[in-house]
RNA sequence: GGGGGCGUGGUGUAGUGGCUUAACAUGCGGCCCUGUCAAGGCCGAGACCGCGGGUUCGAAUCCCGUCGCUCCCGCCA
């Protein structure tokens, strides 16, 4: 080794002793006869003195920031005053007696000393650099905390994890694939697991009655702030368990993480909340609510039923809702405001927003000449809306309501600073729809996936009113972002068969795609049922974070590129004869 | 595929029609300095303001296009 300890390590009880160092220059202060350098490593820093007349002065004068050094010296108290309460090692420091170079390091793309935001382009540049800094090395440590604590958890809870293959098979239905092309099989294509759901059910069918994985999935669709191609689920699959038990294991999984690895993270509800899919959208506008805030959507199509304002009579006489929420305390928000919270819902989708201001002088707003003191009385019973508040009003068909409304509450939270920090909602969102209609395919898509088991009670509408068939699937929801999507899955040849009829598969499709599960379903397959949490974006949400790229080593930037490596990049003439496969690229797209 | 925001020395920012020979901090190079910890002091190099076109007597600044990054919509069973 080249070092007898860490730098962090260093305490006053190793005064006196001789200690090597190794690690890089974090900052130095060279104040001509007497030079500090903060020498780090992955254990953390420590204050290193050169003053001795042993050490060469030139050789110190020529040390820059992240240079590799190894350093020998001794462990010092540090005098009096001169202690830095900051840092860990601040009481003592080491009085360098030799020094090595290791490595010199040219001046640096970006500070590493320093939390400074730089642009993203330039830290994924340099992602190993990007990777040095403190923030960086915390949210790496953590994943690797919670990682380790699910694999211990299900471990002590008999659960045995199990690799499954990354070169897998195409499926007709859910995300784009990545697809792989085959060397020994012309024309054909293994895929990229967009979730290893067939696999892991094949495994309860073999027998694996707990089984898990820490499973990297592919996803081929643009990206967003928390949804990147490649990501890792603590993917779960279970034999003989109906919803509930499943619910409550992960929900004692989550809580103990949570309080174990980041005890100052409060969660909210204990035990968790449980909405219908129904309820989430009625009351939050979502199916993934934060529900950290209050701030619900009311339906008020009934209190302005006689509404002389136009807007609102021609909505409910065209069967829409009119549903609003309070913006608590802004009735004295300005034009300006008021426009910028219109155009974002106009961006969300809606035809406007309507509002009234409950102000200290009377009711103001657009429904201000149209609305009556006892409709006004009505709506503040219903809303609770108070003195003070702003009621913001959308009329439309219900699905843009709730998204608009869904999304305005958001809005106001960040804009009226409505979260507490360190707060976690986690809450269950259950009984989703079984399907929905794809509009542009004119076709019914899985809701969850198709794999999902229709609530039972619903199994006689599967044929007579697909829309109405509700699902054993479930959500993990928490702060706003849906962390975990899981289902009881079918088990029984005949009804998969009949699901995919439904999606619109053709027989030679379902046998084509789906031939091995549905054959392993007449083998005895045991009732069975699993979810899949994100870790990425559970380890954003514990590390404070709003991206997932910052809790990912290397992650590609919004356009699916890695900007480090330059992938993705052209394949040589030979790679591509091997593969079977010619471009149909023109020579500038290359 | 669509919309919003951003793009100025290595990095972070200021400058939004003439005050600019583009400013400040930090980093980089040099000199001084024995107790600092974002050390300090002095000196110096470094950007034709993403790129292309246009308007104007004059453009980092206004307009159009384009590229890149980012956030959002579509998409994500």
């Amino acid at each position: 080794m080249y070092k007898t300890h860490g730098c962090g390590d260093l305490r006053e009880e190793h005064i006196g002793e001789k200690v090597t160092l190794a690690g890089w220059v974090h900052r130095r202060r060279d104040h001509g006869g007497v030079t500090f350098i903060d020498l780090r490593d992955s254990s953390g820093r420590v204050q290193v003195v050169f003053n001795s007349k042993s050490i060469s002065q030139t050789l110190i004068e020529k040390i820059r920031l992240e240079w590799v050094l190894q350093v020998t010296g001794i462990v010092c108290l540090r005098p009096a005053g001169s202690e830095n309460p900051n840092l860990p090692t601040g009481t003592i420091e080491v009085s360098a007696i030799g020094c090595e170079i290791l490595n010199p390091a040219k001046a640096l793309p970006f500070p590493i000393n320093d939390e400074e935001m730089i642009d993203e382009n330039i830290r994924l540049t340099y992602r190993y650099l990007d990777l040095r800094r403190e923030r960086m090395h915390q949210n790496l440590i953590l994943r690797h905390r919670v990682i380790k604590f699910m694999r211990d958890y299900l471990d002590a809870h008999n659960f045995i994890e199990i690799e499954t293959p990354m070169l897998f098979k195409t499926t007709p239905e859910g995300a784009r694939d990545y697809l792989v092309p085959s060397r020994l099989y012309p024309g054909k294509f293994y895929a990229l697991p967009q979730s290893p759901q067939q696999l892991k059910q094949l495994l309860q069918v073999a027998g694996f009655e707990r089984y898990f994985q820490i499973a990297r999935c592919f996803r081929d669709e643009d990206l967003r702030g928390d949804r990147q191609p490649e990501f890792t689920q603590l993917d779960i699959e279970m034999s003989f368990v109906t919803r509930d038990d499943i619910l409550t294991l992960v929900e004692d999984l989550f809580t103990n993480l949570v309080v174990s690895v980041t005890p100052k993270k409060k969660l909210l509800f204990s035990p968790w909340q449980i909405l219908t899919y129904t309820e989430a959208l009625d009351r939050f506008g979502t199916d993934k609510p934060d529900l950290r805030f209050g701030m619900e959507l009311h339906d008020v199509s009934d209190v302005l039923k006689n509404s002389e304002f136009q807007i609102f009579k021609n909505a409910l006489i065209a069967g829409e809702v009119i549903k609003c929420i309070l913006a608590p305390g802004c009735a004295d928000y300005s034009r300006k405001k008021i426009d910028e919270i219109i155009s974002f819902a106009k961006e969300q989708g809606a035809k406007g927003v309507i509002t009234l201001a409950l102000s200290p002088d009377g009711v103001k707003g657009t429904l201000q000449k149209f609305i009556t003191s006892s409709e006004v009385d009505t709506l503040c019973t219903q809303t609770g809306a108070q003195q003070g508040d702003l009621i913001l009003f959308v009329a439309d068909r219900k699905s843009i309501v709730n998204k608009v409304l869904g999304a305005l509450r958001l809005f106001l939270r960040d804009r009226l600073k409505l979260i507490t920090s360190d707060a976690m909602a986690f809450a269950w969102v259950v009984d989703f729809p079984m399907f929905e209609w794809n509009e542009e395919e004119k076709k019914w898509d899985a809701a969850h996936h198709p794999f999902t088991m229709p609530k039972k009670e619903d199994l006689p509408k599967l044929d007579s009113d697909p829309a109405s068939v509700l699902s054993d699937a479930y959500d993990m929801v928490c702060n706003g972002y849906e962390l975990a999507s899981g289902s009881i899955r079918i088990h029984d040849r005949a009804v998969q068969t009949r699901i995919f009829q439904i999606l619109g598969l053709s027989d030679e499709e379902i046998r084509g795609k789906f031939g091995h599960i549905l054959e392993a379903f007449e083998f005895g397959a045991p009732p069975h049922g699993g979810i899949a949490p994100g870790v990425d974006r559970l380890v954003m949400l514990l590390a404070d974070e709003v991206n997932i790229r910052e809790v990912i080593a290397f992650p590609k930037n919004q356009s699916a590129r890695d900007l480090m490596a330059d992938a993705p990049s052209s394949a040589t003439d030979k790679q591509l004869s091997e593969l079977h496969i010619r471009l149909d690229v023109s020579d500038e797209e290359l």
